[in-house]
RNA sequence: GGGGGAAUGUCCCGAGCGGCAAAGGGGGCGGACUGUAAAUCCGCUGGCUACGCCUUCGUAGGUUCGAGUCCUACUUCCCCCA
């Protein structure tokens, strides 16, 4: 699939980004004649993207480095409404003021992928073009060029006709805004492509469909793959929920964590989709075998995330877990909690210390956890409910190493 | 507008003669094995001041010694008729 000609469909191709293209040839040759335009959208369900939108973000960036203009489009107006697409119920509706500050988290992570000076990258927000439609001019020039017939027919609702779930006439509309975006992006920006997950592909679509009836004008579509685990999980989910790139959410060292945590069959996928390493250097660490991939692993942990936290941010992560890992030592970016000297005066029940520390939801878990043999404090296992933690358990550094299961570490300092 | 269904453990699916903290999956977490991997096997998967107590089955009432289970109203969804 790399007969591609342009710097950009050879890159994008090569590194596993495509899924679908509209017209591959006239993609192909427009992107070798001149720099393109082309944006991909971010809805705003979240105070911030997670790791299914790494690869939606990785995108843009080489397209940036590939000579182009990416646009990111961030969903002010479409979150309003909320995407149906193969979603199996209707989301809870996002009041404006959710909106407004989901996009606050969210615009701050593109400035480490895209070079925004000068124009050369550019961030919009369709709610500057669709907040303030009229509904009877809208429905008269864009709805008109629409087909229910064929909206039904796409796979993206299909899923909730056939569960027998209710689709409202607000969600059905998601796509036809979508459709606008792309056109009225077109329209003031000359955007010809709109990039997107396999899931966008009839949304995307709609928006060729669009711009063809109501300017004539070709566009084209580009989707990347569906992102799975090898064995079938959804990528960034993780114990305590979503891979989330803002730091605030989710710290560097735990983020670190998560890639350091690929399974063996992925790491030459994420290399080449998440790091921007020459695939001579992804072919190298993809072909070490047995125990030795754990190197290959460390790299793909690190190069993610410095591209998201900083090169600093990605060596103390990794230093961490050197010394967690390798020298049963403590790293200095083990989470801290703080607890009141005065509670180790008193003897902390162990119990409580792991709440406390937020590695466990309640006593009860603790509990369970304790009998499953997964408690352990300064490593050494727990095997009393009631037994406390004094001062005498504090370590040379004034902390109390806590510990579930073997990855999951707190530092409790008495204050 | 009329008739018939459905809503279950706040991750999902899904059983549930009036005695139920509620079967079974999936997912997740933990343990063993390993390489901080996968596969496999085992355990856990409401809360607590814990051999007991408290809160859960769409919402609100009611019947009953006792209700997820019966009745009434309401909400949301599905199907059929108009």
């Amino acid at each position: 699939m790399s007969g591609f000609k342009s710097d950009f469909l050879r890159v994008l191709s090569e590194r596993g980004f495509v899924h679908q293209i509209s017209d591959p040839e006239g993609l192909d040759a427009a992107a070798l004649k001149g720099p393109i335009t082309a944006y991909i959208g971010f809805d705003a369900t979240a105070p911030s993207l997670h790791a299914g939108s790494l690869i939606q973000i990785m995108m843009l960036h080489w397209m940036q480095q590939t000579g182009h203009k990416p646009i990111a489009l961030m969903g002010g107006g479409t979150s309003m409404v909320g995407d149906p697409s193969f979603k199996d119920e209707a989301r809870k509706l996002l009041t404006p003021e959710d909106i407004e500050r989901n996009l606050v988290g969210i615009r701050r992570c593109f400035a480490r992928y895209l070079d925004f000076d000068g124009g050369k990258a550019l961030m919009v927000n369709n709610a500057d073009w669709l907040l303030g439609i009229n509904y009877l001019e809208f429905l008269r020039d864009v709805g008109r060029h629409f087909s229910v017939n064929r909206m039904l027919a796409f796979d993206s609702v299909k899923l909730r006709l056939d569960r027998e779930q209710s689709l409202s006439f607000l969600e059905f509309n998601y796509m036809i805004l979508q459709a606008y975006d792309f056109v009225e992006l077109n329209r003031r920006l000359g955007c010809v492509l709109q990039m997107g997950g396999s899931d966008q592909w009839g949304n995307i679509i709609n928006g060729i469909d669009l711009g063809r009836r109501m300017h004539d004008v070709s566009l084209y579509a580009l989707t990347s793959p569906l992102l799975t685990t090898s064995s079938g999980a959804k990528m960034g989910k993780t114990a305590n929920g979503a891979v989330w790139l803002n730091a605030d959410q989710l710290s560097p060292y735990d983020f670190w964590q998560y890639w350091r945590n690929t399974e063996d069959a992925d790491v030459e996928r994420f290399l080449k989709l998440y790091t921007t390493l020459p695939l001579s250097e992804v072919a190298r660490l993809a072909a070490l075998g047995g125990a030795e991939i754990n190197e290959a692993k460390k790299v793909l942990a690190g190069e993610i995330t410095a591209l998201l936290h900083g090169r600093e941010a990605a060596e103390a992560a990794a230093e961490t877990a050197r010394r967690t890992f390798e020298e049963g030592a403590l790293g200095s970016d083990l989470p801290t909690v703080a607890i009141a000297a005065g509670d180790l005066e008193a003897g902390l029940g162990v119990l409580t210390a792991f709440v406390r520390a937020g590695l466990v939801a309640s006593n009860g878990e603790a509990r369970r956890a304790l009998d499953g043999g997964a408690l352990k404090v300064n490593d050494a296992a727990v095997t009393d409910a009631r037994a406390t933690l004094t001062a005498a358990d504090l370590n040379a550094d004034r902390v109390i190493k806590l510990s579930f299961g073997r990855k999951k570490h707190v530092l409790l300092k008495a204050g």
